[in-house]
RNA sequence: GGACGGGUGGCCGAGCGGUUAAUGGCAGCAGACUGUAAAUCUGCCGACGAGAGUCUACGGAGGUUCGAAUCCUCCCCCUUCCA
């Protein structure tokens, strides 16, 4: 399918949204002509989505972009089944503060990149535990089960590869389709939502969702997958050494987010100014011509676009600074991380300063990056990680502590104690 | 329920009584080179400690032994096969 008629499809392949989808002229159609509500489900397991969520949070402001209607539904319900997989212990079942803590911390970002009111384009925030805690399970089995044939769930790929050789596949994890699927038939049901968007991996999860409701509902439902976005080196992109990227101001500051992206990787430059900014296609177009240390622009772009997005394009001139200072020859450091000393710490061994400031885990850790000259101060390689620092050193305009070329954390003394 | 094979550091995976904090590989960190890129090369890579060193660790609990990831007993978990 090479031309749609709808602008949602078209922006959607040019930006290469679409993976897989279980009826795509159709629902090509449908799009040109009518405004639909479609939903894309998150699990609440951490306070915050990350870097890995972002892609088809940005499908689903496109889909409000055109003027549909976006479901965000987060698995209050599923994530009470905890992690299915074994691991050697097995971890205790989440809470219910703890996931009620999770979506709230989740909403904030979705408030940042949907407009939720009660215009027919509004974004509405559901959770499946409103549901499908009270299931009862003969109910659920009779009404429910006789739609499933395990023969089909077993053929399915992503159960399949867990069976020939893989983890084990608990029962509970076998059922997560299920529930899948019965979200996608109550939003159907409730809302009108005739389309499911997620991750590539989430494709069979999705269809069945689509096979449910099409037979109880018998309106013409569709799935739609975006590909998995990997980094130039086959991995998952989002993570790095501290863990995920997160998205939440509070775990991953603006300015660490920011040199998240100014750090990608030459060959997925393009393909994430695509996914991740809402730049014209014509300028990223203009973006992909660049060579050699010209790229380096083209991911300022990336990097700019992509935190004004969730942190607001007022954080750009500190980042800027702050990034000039630490890698070209002017800038002020203000917007540095920066870690607040008690006057009455002082004077303070190099060494235990880097832990307390967290650049560094344990004072073996610094000694050993000290012997790779990898630790510096303001600048200067350190060569003695016992050697104290006095109040004038910090002075008033603090004390810039490194570890290699990225990490920076400036150290500035707390007046009131 | 029975039989067999397994459970080793973030992951994969060797080791099968002492020189084992445990070979390799991946991932990660730092250095060199560069463009805050990649590739390559070098160093680091359980925790704590200035250091000598101390502690913790080969599914869990006991035991044998001067000494156990390695041998024995019981328990838990997983794969495959049989019921």
């Amino acid at each position: 399918m090479d031309k749609f008629r709808s602008e949602l499809l078209s922006v959607l392949q040019e930006r290469d949204f679409i993976y897989q989808c279980t009826d795509i002229e159709q629902l090509d159609n449908i799009c040109a002509t009518q405004k639909i509500s479609g939903y894309i489900g998150f699990d609440a397991t951490a306070k915050s989505l990350q870097v890995g969520n972002l892609s088809v949070i940005m499908l689903l402001r496109w889909f409000q972009h055109f003027g549909h209607k976006p479901i965000v539904l987060v698995g209050g319900g599923t994530s009470r089944l905890g992690d299915p997989s074994f691991k050697q212990t097995a971890r205790p079942l989440m809470s219910l503060e703890r996931i009620q803590e999770n979506i709230n911390g989740i909403s904030k970002v979705f408030a940042k990149l949907l407009k939720f009111d009660h215009s027919p384009k509004g974004a509405c925030l559901v959770n499946n535990a409103d549901w499908l805690s009270d299931i009862k399970y003969l109910d659920f089995l009779r009404d429910f089960g006789c739609h499933f044939t395990v023969n089909k769930m077993l053929s399915m790929d992503c159960v399949k590869t867990r069976l020939d050789g893989g983890d084990p596949l608990s029962f509970i994890e076998f059922n997560y389709s299920l529930m899948q699927a019965y979200d996608f038939f109550h939003l159907n049901k409730e809302f009108g939502c005739v389309l499911q968007m997620g991750g590539a991996d989430q494709w069979c999860n999705i269809i069945s969702g689509v096979d449910l409701t099409r037979k109880l509902s018998r309106t013409p439902v569709f799935g739609l997958t975006a590909p998995l976005v990997t980094n130039a080196s086959g991995m998952k992109m989002g993570k790095t050494a501290a863990g995920a990227v997160w998205l939440n101001e509070d775990m991953c500051l603006p300015y660490d987010y920011w040199q998240f992206w100014r750090n990608t990787d030459d060959r997925d430059v393009i393909c994430y100014l695509k996914k991740f900014t809402e730049l014209p296609m014509d300028e990223i177009h203009k973006l992909s011509l660049l060579e050699g240390r010209e790229i380096n622009d083209a991911k300022t772009v990336l990097a700019d676009e992509a935190t004004a997005l969730i942190h607001g394009r007022q954080v750009l001139d500190g980042i800027h600074a702050a990034a000039g200072a630490v890698f070209g020859a002017d800038g002020d450091d203000a917007t540095l991380p920066s870690f607040k000393l008690n006057r009455d710490q002082l004077p303070i061994a190099l060494d235990d300063l880097f832990v307390l400031s967290g650049l560094c885990a344990s004072k073996g850790d610094l000694k050993r990056l000290v012997t790779g000259s990898g630790v510096s101060v303001e600048g200067q390689v350190v060569t003695d990680p016992k050697q104290l620092v006095t109040i004038d050193k910090i002075a008033d305009k603090g004390l810039l502590l490194s570890v290699g070329k990225k990490r920076h954390i400036k150290v500035v003394v707390n007046e009131q104690k």
